[in-house]
DNA sequence: GTCTATATTCCGATAGAC
DNA sequence: GTCTATCGGAATATAGAC
């Protein structure tokens, strides 16, 4: 991995992991062993690296929609869910919503890049959803978008709350989620 | 309103508008006309302060559910969900929201106030689930804590999404919640 | 209870050598 | 591409006068 790589994606954790205004450069070039102006030759600004991590998140959006596309509906949302495993795991909450908070924040090249990513991962449960319920896998009112919403909401939220109540609540909320699709 | 009172009330805005991490005792001096050691006064520091905001909202909370108590389910939940109306109006998010993905940077006194906060909020909306479904207003699969964590999540990040996607997209998620529980 | 003044620390950012 | 050195600014916090 490049330096460049390496630094977006520590940001990247101490975005997740603390928010975007409590982490600092220095954080970074001391995990790394180099130094604050040496992080700054790769990005000028902070919120340049800011950037940098949600363009990082639309390509591996983009690659793990591309890599499911053959699964059945089922097997993607189970897909989908387990970028949040992931982040669960490690305790720390999904990209959307540890900005979304601080978007008042945040300059107008990252409200919009993040606009991006949280419409295209609509679209993309919203896809899955549609299929499902063509083929009959999946039941649920009202449409696909609405209920897309509901899912993702639930998602990223579960990551939030979890830090709070009980850690088996998370699981919970992912078998719910299923279950309601499927019963 | 006493000073007091204002400068918790204004730290609750700046909490949901932007992030603990993003507002300054400037911020709040300037706005009321007095000055940075003023706020001192009250607050010798700001985690005294984000302490003070945890505890009035606790205090809201309680005088909320006291007076719903006798309301029927259905309109408790809707009182419930009346919260998140008011601040999606302003465009802030809710409380929990906005510290949950902080939580890292917060010491303990805050942390267990905010888990307080948390566990009882899932907890009033388990009640009223409860006693939708016993009077038979409310129809839903799993038990009632678990289908509490699915609105609550839906709550919570309902304000954070909403802030990237269409505003109607809120108004969506709340008729998508009740239409499921009652239909 | 509010003020002036200031200590202290930290952060984002840049200049310029190597 | 990484370094040393540093600037300028902002933030938390405190001392002490009124």
């Amino acid at each position: 991995m490049t330096t460049r790589d390496r630094i977006v994606a520590l940001a990247d954790d101490l975005i997740r992991d603390r928010g975007i205004n409590a982490f600092s450069f220095a954080d970074i070039s001391e995990e790394m062993g180099i130094k604050n102006a040496s992080v700054h030759y790769y990005f000028p600004t902070k919120s340049s690296l800011c950037l940098a991590v949600i363009k990082r998140q639309q390509v591996a959006l983009e690659e793990m929609i591309s890599l499911a596309k053959k699964s059945a509906p089922l097997d993607r949302l189970e897909q989908y869910m387990s970028i949040y495993d992931r982040s669960k795991e490690a305790d720390r909450v999904c990209l959307v919503g540890s900005l979304a908070p601080d978007l008042h924040t945040l300059n107008e090249d990252i409200r919009v890049a993040l606009k991006e990513v949280a419409a295209r991962i609509l679209e993309w449960v919203t896809e899955i959803l549609e299929e499902g319920r063509d083929e009959g896998v999946f039941r649920f009112g009202g449409n696909a978008r609405s209920r897309a919403l509901l899912i993702v909401t639930n998602m990223l939220a579960s990551l939030q709350l979890t830090r709070l109540t009980k850690s088996e609540d998370f699981s919970i909320i992912k078998k719910s989620i299923i279950k309601d699709l499927t019963s």
